[in-house]
DNA sequence: CAGAAAATAATAATCATTTCTGATTGCAGA
DNA sequence: TCTGCAATCAGAAATGATTATTATTTTCTG
């Protein structure tokens, strides 16, 4: 594996804040230092190194992949809305993690692999508004009968 | 919500086997009956029917989706390499998914999900075949040194 | 049975990701 | 430092899964 200018600023973007960005979003990012950076190569490069272990490649479901360059011991929790993911740690969820591990040495099985959901606080306070606006209507059919 | 001889057909279909199919697999299958039903049908009455809670969908990024029509107490085994799906009933698990129950009421999340990945028999048969294949050129090379 | 609402088939469009191609770059050895 | 070749790149095209559009048909309700 060669050392290439792409893939240090890649690792580099996705070490420096804890977002889990998708490729694209990378991309996007990227592009303001390396201009001329192709979607590809971002692929190629997330894909190579989530192979070799230097990332994480999270195929939680939701649309897109997302990667992580905190190889660090914790979770995740993704807005079943808009897909965003953050950290947790939360010590009842280590006791879960290790009974995973248990119950696959048992059963003689490779992985496992788990994900808690939650609305974001931008997509509850999203849902929240519109349901106030869908609240008018209602009163005036009730206050016109 | 119409009563349609589509839906109808796709519901059952689904319920027939437990192989957890992807929207064009049981599209597939379909037009076996109804030679003249679309994908689009097929995928808007699954995406419908998730959402009534009639059946469940089954996503991972990056996959294809898949859809289960038993809606029976029961855990997951995926295949890595071939996303097959296949359903286990372990005890140990099943302890685990109340420690989850109590964990998300104490944090306050909405849902959690889980399942266990291991190399189904037949990408564990074709791992092993490509495995030996490979074997041959080593030994050529050790034999004629 | 009529008229409205819902659902359909067929097709086009979209979105994420992968593959292809020819040019460029990194690196091991002279 | 140069040379050659494998690795990697950019850019574009291709692919595969899914969603949107539209004109037509079906289902339901009265």
């Amino acid at each position: 594996m060669n050392h290439t200018v792409q893939r240090d600023a890649i690792l580099k973007e996705l070490r420096m804040n804890h977002d889990h960005p998708t490729a694209d979003k990378l991309y996007e990012n990227l592009r303001k230092k390396l201009p001329q950076i192709s979607l590809g190569t971002v692929y190629r490069n997330l894909e190579q190194m989530s192979k070799m272990g230097t990332i994480r490649k999270l195929a939680l479901s939701g649309h897109q992949k997302r990667f992580d360059g905190d190889l660090s011991h914790h979770f995740h929790i993704r807005c079943p809305k808009c897909d965003t993911i953050t950290n947790i740690k939360v010590d009842s969820l280590n006791n879960i993690d290790n009974e995973f591990k248990t119950v696959i040495k048992e059963i003689g099985c490779d992985n496992y692999y788990f994900e808690l959901t939650n609305l974001c606080p931008v997509c509850k306070e999203a849902a929240e508004i519109e349901r106030r606006a869908e609240m008018p209507k209602k009163r005036e059919v009730l206050s016109w009968r």
